[in-house]
DNA sequence: CACAAAGTGGGGAAAAGTGGGGACGGTGAG
DNA sequence: CTCACCGTCCCCACTTTTCCCCACTTTGTG
């Protein structure tokens, strides 16, 4: 289980720390790819696993075909350093739109990476707001 | 697994490099052929085998002979040179469109082979066009 | 306040990608 | 039949990128 928010600077080689807390969760066979509302997400195996059953053949619709190449296209297997950080490849950091500081966020199954602007206005909310989205989502 | 996408060269031999990453997990027997949309598509041999299932017969649908002759005549088994490229021909290169450079993409179970335009036109993917297919495949 | 853990930054070795020379073999023209 | 030409393949050398390692700074904790 993932939380908390954390922001964490990335250096000229696109390099962010991943937290220490989410590390220590991260089995070999985690996965980066492209999320919905320009966000980066990173895959524990067990969620990774589950996305791919969207596979290439000679019968898959085109709808279908699109994604996969839009997803896999934009994924990377995480590779830790000793530091325990990971590196955002250019397309990465340019879907995101991710310069110098990027903020990761646990959301339960999933961790995220966004930059300062989508962060701001999609993570945080006022009391309003949040009331607003969760009467919402009840129905 | 396949993941990633890569810009690279490809000479005036037609040779490309094959990302290491890939050539890895790529055994030989691996089959190049042509792909939806205008791309070139690298098989690895399970994956060529699954593909076998089509066939030509005297009950064969006109739709599936169609689709059997282009896809088997159009296709090679890959010869690694020691720098790991592979030798695009000058039908490949002709069908997708590729002169000095070719995105080489990972996609889960296939590698793909784009020219610039095109997978500039299906392979990236703004944060409102990523959301959206990802919504509409969902369903 | 001191120590430990977490995060940041950069230099250098190793790996990956690129380009071209030249040998070999097959094809077609003289 | 011979010779020139073209395509293919193999090899070598150069350039660029990646990643591994070390050291410093900051944060958090006892």
């Amino acid at each position: 289980m993932f939380l908390g928010t954390y922001r964490h600077a990335v250096d000229t080689k696109g390099r962010v720390a991943v937290p220490a807390r989410f590390r220590e969760q991260l089995p070999t066979g985690t996965v980066i790819s492209k999320g919905a509302e320009g966000c980066l997400q990173l895959y524990p195996p067990q969620e990774w696993a589950r996305e791919q059953g969207l596979r290439l053949g000679s019968t898959t619709p085109a709808e279908e075909r699109r994604l996969a190449r839009m997803m896999f296209g934009a994924a990377r297997e995480c590779e830790f350093d000793a530091q325990g950080r990971i590196v955002l490849s250019a397309d990465q950091r340019q879907y995101a739109g991710i310069a110098n500081v990027a903020w990761v966020v646990g959301v339960n199954n999933l961790i995220e990476i966004w930059n300062d602007d989508n962060w701001r206005h999609i993570g945080e909310a006022t009391p309003e707001e949040y009331t607003r989205i969760q009467d919402q989502v009840a129905e």
